[in-house]
DNA sequence: TTAATTGCGGATATAATTTATCCGTGATAG
DNA sequence: CTATCACGGATAAATTATATCCGCAATTAA
């Protein structure tokens, strides 16, 4: 019941690309940087996103990532699950159909028991919570919050890599 | 992002107990044999729960576990945290702070961000929703719906444990 | 009191998973 | 054409999870 620190990675980066101007993108390395994470390990999170279709990708020379849609139609449930897989966390191993009391392969087992389906639904409010936030309220919430200092060594570092392109 | 299999286990041992009479009690061995799972990793699983108050154990022959309250006072939440542990699935490591724009140790970041309160509020409705499915919704739903051949043979291994006692 | 039974906790071995790295291929701007 | 860059597959290392074992203390039947 522990979730990737490659998620959190991909939310900060998919929500610095929702900030950036359309014609901009960034490379792996470059977001690595950025984050301070190691590049190699990131790009596979990266890649992911994009087979996922939430990255784009433009290869080439100054080519990187940029995302692949409006910031407001990504929300953190698409990318919890582009970087966890979307299979549920409860697996059930039907042990009720196991041991000396159990009825041989009848179909006495019909539908899911309570156990299982209670275990579904709380995992799917728990999604329905996730879907609610889209990269849109991220964005926001750094333009409002952020330290100006933040923002300004932000905009330079933006600057230092776009021109030297 | 996965739920150890060992919580379906202990789901299934504590409706198992609670569905017996109070003077009844069964060891590890017991209900391993029953759910047709191994002995020993069982065992830790029933540890765990004893631990934390769900089960009480009563030791020397004849010894073994029941329920430590009334079925209604215990959850499937307290259940799964008492198995997977209770620290939040989202980890989140202050990746902001990290990186070549990040600012030096300051005060700037002083509430959590807006990725971080959106997983933890997720999570938290996941486990409302698993506070809400006490035990003896579960025993409950056996007595309607289990097949009643399997009731008789379910009741016929309970009486040759307690009979061999 | 003694012998047998049972849970407890620590130590340990094995299997999976996560994390991290590397390189070859193909695409693209200049 | 050539240098740059991302993708994908393969692989290695580190970390967790899973599964097992054994000696100890507690309890009870005889
Ligand atoms: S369906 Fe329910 S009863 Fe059957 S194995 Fe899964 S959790 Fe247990
Ligand atoms: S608090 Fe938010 S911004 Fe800071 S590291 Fe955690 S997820 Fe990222």
């Amino acid at each position: 019941m522990k979730i990737s620190n490659t998620v959190e990675w991909a939310i900060h980066c998919c929500t610095l690309l929702a900030g950036l101007p359309e014609d901009v993108n960034l490379s792996a390395k470059d977001l690595a940087e950025y984050h301070g994470v190691p590049h190699p390990y990131l790009a596979k999170a990266l890649q992911m996103l994009s087979n996922d279709g939430i990255l784009k990708t433009i290869s080439g020379p100054k080519g990187g990532y940029r995302l692949a849609s409006k910031p407001d139609s990504v929300s953190l449930l698409d990318i919890v699950l582009s970087i966890e897989g979307n299979d549920s966390c409860f697996g059930c191993e039907e042990i009720r159909q196991q041991g000396p009391t159990a009825l041989k392969r009848s179909l006495s087992y019909k539908r899911p028991c309570l156990i299982a389906s209670a275990m579904w639904k709380a995992e799917n409010v728990w999604r329905a919570e996730l879907e609610k936030v889209k990269l849109t309220h991220l964005v926001d919430q750094v333009k409002v919050e952020a330290d100006p200092r933040q923002m300004k060594k932000t905009q330079e570092w933006l600057n230092d890599k776009y021109n030297s392109k």
